[in-house]
DNA sequence: TAATATTTTTAGATGAATCTAAAAATATGT
DNA sequence: ACATATTTTTAGATTCATCTAAAAATATTA
């Protein structure tokens, strides 16, 4: 597989939201920022190589393989913005772009031990999953934390806003990707909460709230 | 700078011995296992980009320019072989083609971070030294385990060789890079030493001992 | 130094990924 | 349903990195 084909397993995977939608020529094109023909052109490749199920004019839509392809590319960038976040320091809104890259690194040994030396995480930074070696999604309940009820208990999995403000708001607050968090109460008034992370109690505004992912414990 | 121009820099580079002499076309092609009319074709743009002086049929040599960028891919391929080995626990023989596709990840930022999370190396796990960011070697008198004095104190900073059995025994004898080593003993009659590493102490064959590199501390 | 061997370059072709412009298919609005 | 708009594909060109085969420059050696 070359770079380019790479990206375009994982645009069309992105655009049918995992689900191997049909996806449209010119949206493929926009997702990329190349050319309507250039897509044509690569996907009539991709079809040829058993990687998506194309049928001229109707669309393209990733078969069995590709969808492999492209949570094995996902399941890379993930892991690697974890490893950005959590062992160099990199804020959340900044790893995109460098994780675009290293996920095109071809070692199945070092995704393994990338893997390992992170803890096996199962969501990345912004809280989005990270499929298992074999492709599959552990299955993650994940909601603002300004919408669960009183007494729900949680990991702190990710950020909504992720701009530099907001970080550096959570960051103040000692308030991290991976903290336990559970609400303890809730202020109806102005949706205030207050809440323990890491054992300690906090009051957050509402507007916090809704900018924070949390993990929910599968409660059944 | 494209991949591509990246891997002939480098080439330039080593088989210059970072001295920016004179190579050729043929020498070029056989490092990177490619024709020497694709060379000559490489060495022109690259010539006319700044990056190296090129004179036809005469050779090619790294400009002031081109040895910069060549220091930069070296400092980025050596800390991620650290990281590789040191992070990850791959084998110091195995990190290698990795480190070649990591080395052309591009962000500034990444490496800062990379070498700080990493403590500052100042050598790789071959004992290499590692490019500063300003392109300056910080010089490392690196010499074999076998051939120091008596009293001699220094770094493990690598190995001559890389075969899996001989890092096996250097795993069950806990030896590991950066461990710090004093030779305490020289026997005359096989070249066997007396060693202590990390506060211990450990008897090794004269051919362990010419398979291991010590940074020497700067005795003056 | 003349003949031969080696090295290096040129010329022209190929494959990958892209583009523009025009044609073909499909969708939409009245 | 028909004219128009939009989407998608085709055809042909371009750029990058590579190749082969042949020509040119340089080196070697008898």
């Amino acid at each position: 597989m070359t770079l380019s084909e790479e990206d375009y397993i994982k645009a069309i995977y992105h655009l049918g939201k995992g689900e191997k939608t049909l996806v449209s020529t010119n949206a493929i094109a926009e997702q990329m920022s190349t050319k309507p023909s250039s897509v044509t052109d690569m996907v009539k490749k991709l079809s040829e190589k058993g990687l998506v199920n194309y049928r001229r004019y109707k669309g393209v839509s990733l078969s069995e393989i590709g969808n492999k392809t492209a949570l094995s590319i996902v399941r890379k960038h993930r892991l690697w913005e974890v490893f950005l976040v959590e062992k160099l320091d990199f804020a959340w809104d900044e790893v995109h772009e460098v994780a675009e890259q290293l996920e095109h690194i071809k070692s199945d040994a070092l995704i393994d031990k990338l893997d390992a030396h992170l803890g096996f995480p199962r969501v990345d930074p912004h809280g989005d999953p990270i499929p298992s070696k074999e492709g599959e999604f552990k299955k993650v309940i994940k909601k603002l934390l300004s919408e669960v009820d009183i007494k729900t208990e949680g990991i702190c999995v990710g950020v909504k806003d992720s701009s530099a403000p907001f970080l550096k708001f959570l960051d103040r607050n000692k308030i991290a990707i991976r903290d336990a968090i559970k609400v303890l109460d809730k202020e109806e008034f102005d949706g205030s909460l207050d809440i323990e992370i890491n054992g300690r109690k906090v009051h957050i505004s509402n507007q916090i709230a809704s900018n924070l992912y949390l993990e929910i414990k599968e409660v059944e």
